[in-house]
RNA sequence: GUUCCGUUAGUAUAAUGGUUAGUACGCUUGACUUUCUAUCAAGAUAUAAGAGUUCGAUUCUCUUACGGAAUACCA
């Protein structure tokens, strides 16, 4: 690659960002990574009625908790700063003016009552009305194309109300490039003359965009698929400005798990697994809604997950840090096709990290919710030696470190009740017999070990001749209140001699 | 409605002008652990439909169907 590699994430303040949106800025993240390239944040807040406060920080707080951290953004290497569109105001009115200097825009007046009437007539008619070169010089509209220069003055003098308009060119079949989907093609004829600068004195979207991506020397544009019928406009624009256009790239969206349609905010809430990457609340409704991080999911299996919704890097690994998604990643290897999203797969990752991680690390996870549950109700002092072989005994189990309470709880407690359907298929007349019996050869046990343990008790029930079932489930319900958890003489070793045969002691007096 | 994009099992995907169309999640069954939400093993399920090009197409072309997006003074 001969130019440098810029890409930029332009996410719009108007809420918290979601998964789709996590995935756009990772691609971009990985592809400029993979170039050496810089990876920046635009702030896209044009639009004054639908900025939400809070949403920047969680923007930048959620990059920064996925581990995507950007290169250039607002208060951070403001190189080609500001990063906040609502701050490069200026900047845009001068390039709109240079398109209607060169008549390849137009000053319109149209009031909006006046084009939702037009639209609810063409409607009607079961026609589309289009803003372009079929009406914009017919008369019924009002711009500069049709009034004369006097009169555009005028009005512009007076403070009457003004959008700018490019006015698309005509008879042109515009061959397009694009890096996942190849060739696409568009007649310009088609195309309706989009407002690039609005009455408010803001720009559009599409004018801010472009003028911003060329400043900024913007080598590719990597976005959405929701962008592509957009991307002809983009193109013109560039082609306007005599400037040369940089490559795009439309990522297929992510679609709902199930139903019809793309991932929306609302889904999360509706169909129950988060959409977000961290909590968020809305600050206008108080309302909360879930995130990924406080749902347990280790950022760096979101990650992963993230990176393989319509993309793969054609071998049969699925698991990629994110150093090794750098190496690999490809675009030419996106997806075309839109990709559902799966929240058991999802899981599937999540586990899959779990497992990987160390369970010193987990430990550090782990020790508040033991101290919590605890709260001095213990039969003993647990040290870090101890809650690390807790862990390494139940971990294969779980999937969130917010799993293992359940499946250790045991380890650190005296079961106070007992499953009431397990205690009633395994506890029969003669088992109190038969634990006063286990209890003995416990007892004679010195090295409490776990095949010391298992070897003796063995013995003794292939010696008594009684099916192991009638000796292992009451052991099991004594140590842990049910029929769960790992293999039943490691927990008994865990425990100790001590604790063991009260617990079966406890269990023979309760049921 | 119009324009654009797409379509390999339930889902995410791999591969190829000639293969028993691969993998993962999920599902089913079995084994093991005489517990399980674990583990292991086995299994079922896919090239949307039709036509064309070709000795041969899932792969290239066209049509249809279906899905998605866009069609705002939102991004």
């Amino acid at each position: 690659m001969t130019n440098e590699v810029r890409v930029r994430f332009a996410p719009s303040p108007t809420g918290p960002l979601h998964i789709g949106g996590v995935r756009t800025a990772l691609f971009n993240y990985l592809f400029a990574k993979k170039y050496n390239g810089t990876f920046i944040l635009r702030i896209e807040d044009t639009d004054k009625n639908r900025y939400v406060a809070n949403a920047e920080q969680y923007i930048i707080d959620a990059l920064k908790w996925c581990n995507i951290p950007f290169d250039e953004g607002p208060n951070k290497n403001e190189e080609f700063g500001p990063y906040r569109q609502s701050e490069r105001k200026e900047i845009y009115k001068k390039y709109a003016d240079f398109l209607i200097k060169n008549e390849k825009a137009y000053y319109a007046f149209d009031t909006a009552e006046a084009l939702n009437e037009e639209r609810k007539n063409h409607e009607e008619q079961k026609k589309t009305f289009i803003y372009n070169w079929h009406n914009r010089e017919k008369g019924r509209l009002v711009n500069s194309l049709v009034l004369s220069t006097e009169e555009v003055e005028k009005r512009i003098k007076n403070g009457d109300k003004y959008v700018i308009r490019f006015k698309t060119p005509t008879n042109e079949t515009l061959i397009m490039q694009d890096i996942i989907r190849g060739e696409v093609k568009i007649d310009t004829n088609v195309l309706d003359d989009k407002i690039l600068f609005k009455s408010d004195g803001m720009p559009t979207y599409h004018l801010a965009n472009i003028v911003d991506d060329h400043l900024m020397k913007i080598s590719h544009v990597i976005r959405g698929e929701e962008w592509l019928p957009s991307m002809a406009l983009h193109i013109l624009l560039y082609r306007a400005f005599d400037w040369k256009a940089p490559e795009f790239a439309h990522l297929p969206l992510i679609l709902k798990p199930t139903g019809k349609g793309k991932l929306s905010k609302r889904d999360g809430d509706k169909l129950g697994f988060p959409v977000f990457p961290m909590e968020y609340l809305n600050e206008t409704t108080n309302e909360v809604s879930r995130g990924y991080k406080e749902d347990g999911y280790f950022n760096d299996a979101l990650i992963n997950m993230l990176a393989f919704l319509g993309w793969n890097p054609g071998t049969e690994q699925e698991l990629f840090s994110l150093d090794e998604l750098i190496q690999v990643f490809d675009l030419k290897k996106v997806n075309k096709a839109g990709a559902r999203f799966d929240l058991d797969k999802t899981k599937w990752f999540q586990n899959q990290y779990l497992q990987n991680k160390n369970n010193t690390d987990l430990v550090e996870l782990f020790n508040p919710i033991i101290d919590a549950n605890l709260d001095g109700n213990g039969f003993k002092d647990f040290n870090t030696e101890y809650r690390t072989k807790v862990i390494s005994l139940i971990k294969e189990r779980a999937t969130f470190v917010s799993d293992f309470w359940n499946l250790s709880n045991f380890f650190f407690i005296t079961p106070l009740e007992y499953d009431v359907k397990a205690s009633k298929k395994a506890w029969k007349e003669d088992t109190n017999n038969l634990m006063e019996e286990l209890i003995v050869i416990l007892t004679a046990i010195t090295d409490f070990s776990t095949e010391n343990i298992e070897t003796k008790v063995k013995e003794w029930i292939t010696s008594k001749e009684i099916g192991f079932g009638k000796i292992m489930q009451p052991f099991r319900l004594s140590l842990v209140g049910a029929m769960k958890g790992p293999h039943i003489f490691d927990i008994a070793s865990m425990l100790g001699k001590e604790e063991t045969i009260s617990r079966i002691q406890k269990a023979c007096a309760t049921l």
